[in-house]
DNA sequence: AATGAAATTTCTCTTGC
DNA sequence: GCAAGAGAAATTTCATT
């Protein structure tokens, strides 16, 4: 592990709240200079801790309102990393877990609607040797960030 | 739907990779002016297809090196939201997912180690009407963004 | 090793077209 | 949508503890 102190993480909290906050405004808050605090985040690049900055964006306004969990289950004990390499390949997957016992993995996927769901499910199925699929159906979702 | 039309999801895209990227530098890849830029991602704001811009962290880095998801059944049918709001309020849960048939939640957490997870998921148990919980543990994670 | 201050470059953001 | 300019921020350099 980094050495991370106090004023790290309280450097991280506030790009977590706002990734496009100035030097400066960060600077005020902890009681560093600008060139410190640049420093600081340049350096938790550098070691891993901070691997990027990204936009946060509503998908329902984009047309993409439906969202959900798919649990896959393998047959045998080959292919696991196959078939999340296959799943990555899937635009509406927006992440791939692997699990310990059951399921073997976890797909998060983002779709226009129901019927475009049964599509990705489909194309998740003919991945690979799969032996079943639960999907779980987004409802309504909380993000700390 | 917002009117956002090809350029508005390049510039997303360009700002989904790295969410400090300047406006000159999306002006030069989509053939606008800077101007014309600023004002685009000023709109996707101000329409909320934006909802802001966040640093991404590696939490292993930082000592949280176990991610899970647990599936919350409730008893009842009373109950979804409040004890949604009481996992929000749990520090380790990253996110909520209310979710349509069985189970109920899907809720992520990010925990130093085991133990912690146990703690975490007894936490859950106790914000209310509880009828079972089942844990995946994440052995790996795969993200798009 | 980490900080602060100042100088320089670059970007932001407003105004006028 | 573009261009130009003032102001603000990022980044580098140098000096300090």
């Amino acid at each position: 592990m980094t050495d991370v102190d106090e004023i790290d993480h309280r450097l991280l909290a506030l790009l977590q709240q706002d990734g496009r906050r100035t030097y400066s405004d960060m600077a005020a808050i902890v009681g560093l200079s600008v060139a410190a605090v640049k420093r600081r985040v340049d350096r938790l690049q550098e070691t891993g801790v901070i691997t990027g900055f990204t936009v946060q964006v509503d998908h329902r306004r984009l047309g993409w309102g439906v969202e959900a969990f798919t649990e896959l289950r393998y047959a045998g004990t080959t292919g696991v990393a196959d078939i999340v390499a296959t799943a990555t390949t899937v635009p509406e997957v927006q992440a791939v877990y692997t699990i310990a016992g059951d399921p073997d993995a976890l797909v998060q996927v983002r779709v226009r609607d129901v019927p475009h769901l049964q599509q990705v499910i489909d194309r998740l199925r003919n991945a690979g040797p799969i032996a079943g699929t639960k999907t779980l159906l987004v409802l309504g979702a909380w993000n700390r960030s």
